[in-house]
DNA sequence: GGAATAGTGTCTCTAAGACATTATTCT
DNA sequence: AGAATAATGTCTTAGAGACACTATTCC
C-alpha cells in the first residue's frame, strides 16, 4: 500500500474505503453540560446520580449520546431539555471542549463533547425526566473534591468553570444568569458570585451603563430587593465588551 | 424498558450494557489542524492535497484518525509532525473545537476535533511524509473561497483565525509565531499581520516591555532587519496579558 | 427617624493614543 | 552624508479605582 496521495486519513486503509465506501466507526459519541445558575449568591452546577455502572451511584454531569441524525448542538440541548425542562432558547448553550482519553469510560472508547450552559436561577429544576436524580450542587464544594464526579467530569467542570469567569470578562454574558429583566445590582452580584471578588458597586453601575450595547433599560423598576426602587434593564445586543470588564487582580 | 436511574446515557439501553458491558461505537473519530503561521508578512495555513475521494484533488487541512490508543492531543501532535516534521514541543497547540454535523463526511460518521497549531516561520516545511502534497495557503485568499477546502474545513480555519486573533490580545500567545529569539518590531509585525492593522511602534514597545513576564530580553542583538542594532528577546513566562494588548477597533 | 438599597459626584491614577525626537547601524 | 531601522520623551486623553455623598423606598 502506498501512502501517496493519503495524507488525511492515514489510519484507514485504501482497501476499507474501496469495498465498503464506509468508515468503521471507532468510537461511541457524547455530549455532557456544564450547567451552571446561581443560588442563593452561589455559583451552583446541575449534576445527577448515576444509577448503572460505572460509578453507580456516584454524581456525574448529565449528558448523553450523540443519535445518529444529531449534530452535537443539538444533542446537547435536547440533553439540556430533558434533564432540566429548560429551552436551549433560554440559556446560553456553548461548546466548551471534547475530551477523548482511550480510558475514560470503562465500558469503551467514548468521545464527549461538553457544553458550557448557563441559566437564570431554575424555578423549577427539572419539570420533565428523571427530578429525583437532580442536584443543584455548589460549585466550589465539588471542586475541592476530586472524586465527586464520575469520569473525567471534575476536569470537565473545571475547565467550564473556568471558561465562564473568563467569558464574563470580555461579554456580557453575566446577564445569561440573570432573569430577563434585572437590576445593575443583580448583575454585580452575579460577577461577585462568579468571580469570588467584590466589585465597587460604583464604578460597576458606570462601566455597565457606558458600555454601548451592554444593558438597555426596560423602563420599570422593581423594589425585590428592598430599598429604594432599581431600575431595571435587559440584555442588549452586543455580544463582546470592549474594553473588558476587568477582574480584580492580586 | 425504564428509564429511572439511567439518566446519563440514555441511547444505550440497559440490554447493550448488560450483554456486552462494552458500548456501541457509533462514529469515526479524527483530528485536523490549522497550522497557522507567517510567510513573508502574510498570514498562512498549511493545507494538504486530498489523494483519494471524497473530494480527491481538492485541498484539505491535515488531520487524520486517532488511534485506539491515543488522547486526542497525542493524536493532532502526532498528525503534526508526520505533516510538518515539527515537533510538538516547538509549537503552540490547543484545542480549538469539535466538529460532529451527522453529514460533513459522506463517508459516514466522522466526530473531528479541531487543533489549533502556531509556529514560527517553518524553515522546510514537510521534512516528512508527503512534502509535495502539502501548501502554505495565504489565510486571506482561501477565506475568500468558501469552497476552497474539502469538508467543512473552510469552517474550521475561520474558527482557528478568528481564535488566533482573539488570544493575541489576552495571552503573549504572538511569540509562538516568532523564533525563539525575536526582536519587538518582529513581534509588532506578528500582530500587524494578524490583525490586518498597523501598531503605533512607541506604543507597542512600551506595551511589550512593561507588561510583566510578556517578554525578556536575551542580552544580545541583531542587523537582520538592518539599521540600528536591535535589541533580541525571548518568550516571558506570563500565560496572559494584564491588562490586554488593546486591538484597534473602528 | 432609621435601616436598607439604589444611584451620583468627583478626585486620583494608570495606561493607552498621538506624535516628535534621538540613536545606531549600513552603504 | 543619507537611508533605514530601533528606541525614547512626553503631552493628551480615556477609563478604572477610591470613596464620599444623595435619593427613595420600607418599617
Amino acid at each position: 500500500m502506498t501512502i501517496t496521495g493519503f495524507v488525511t486519513y492515514r489510519q484507514v486503509d485504501d482497501y476499507d474505503v474501496a469495498v465498503s465506501n464506509r468508515l468503521r466507526p471507532t468510537a461511541a459519541v457524547a455530549v455532557d453540560l456544564v450547567v451552571l445558575t446561581i443560588e442563593q449568591n452561589r455559583l451552583v452546577v446541575l449534576a445527577v446520580r448515576r444509577g448503572v455502572e460505572p460509578f453507580r451511584g456516584r454524581r456525574a454531569l448529565p449528558g448523553g449520546f450523540v443519535l445518529d441524525d444529531e449534530d452535537l448542538l443539538q444533542a446537547a440541548a435536547r440533553e439540556l431539555q430533558e434533564e432540566t425542562g429548560v429551552r436551549s432558547s433560554d440559556v446560553h448553550l456553548e461548546q466548551l471542549a471534547t475530551y477523548g482519553a482511550p480510558d475514560r469510560d470503562p465500558r469503551g472508547r467514548v468521545v464527549t463533547t461538553a457544553y458550557l450552559a448557563l441559566t437564570p436561577t431554575l424555578t423549577d429544576p427539572v419539570a420533565g425526566s428523571d427530578a429525583a436524580a437532580v442536584e443543584l450542587l455548589t460549585v466550589s464544594d465539588v471542586l475541592a473534591q476530586p472524586d465527586a464526579l464520575a469520569f473525567d467530569h471534575h476536569r470537565i467542570l473545571t475547565d467550564g468553570v473556568e471558561r465562564a469567569r473568563n467569558k464574563l470578562e470580555y461579554t456580557p454574558l453575566a446577564a445569561a444568569f440573570c432573569a430577563a429583566e434585572f437590576t445593575i445590582a443583580e448583575l454585580r452580584r452575579v460577577y461577585e458570585t462568579v468571580w469570588g471578588t467584590t466589585l465597587d458597586p460604583r464604578n460597576f453601575h458606570r462601566k455597565v451603563t457606558t458600555t454601548p450595547g451592554f444593558v438597555e433599560p426596560s423602563g420599570s423598576t422593581t423594589t425585590r430587593d428592598g430599598g429604594r426602587p432599581a431600575r431595571l434593564y435587559v440584555r442588549g445586543d452586543a455580544r463582546t465588551l470592549h474594553p473588558a470588564m476587568l477582574r480584580p487582580r492580586g
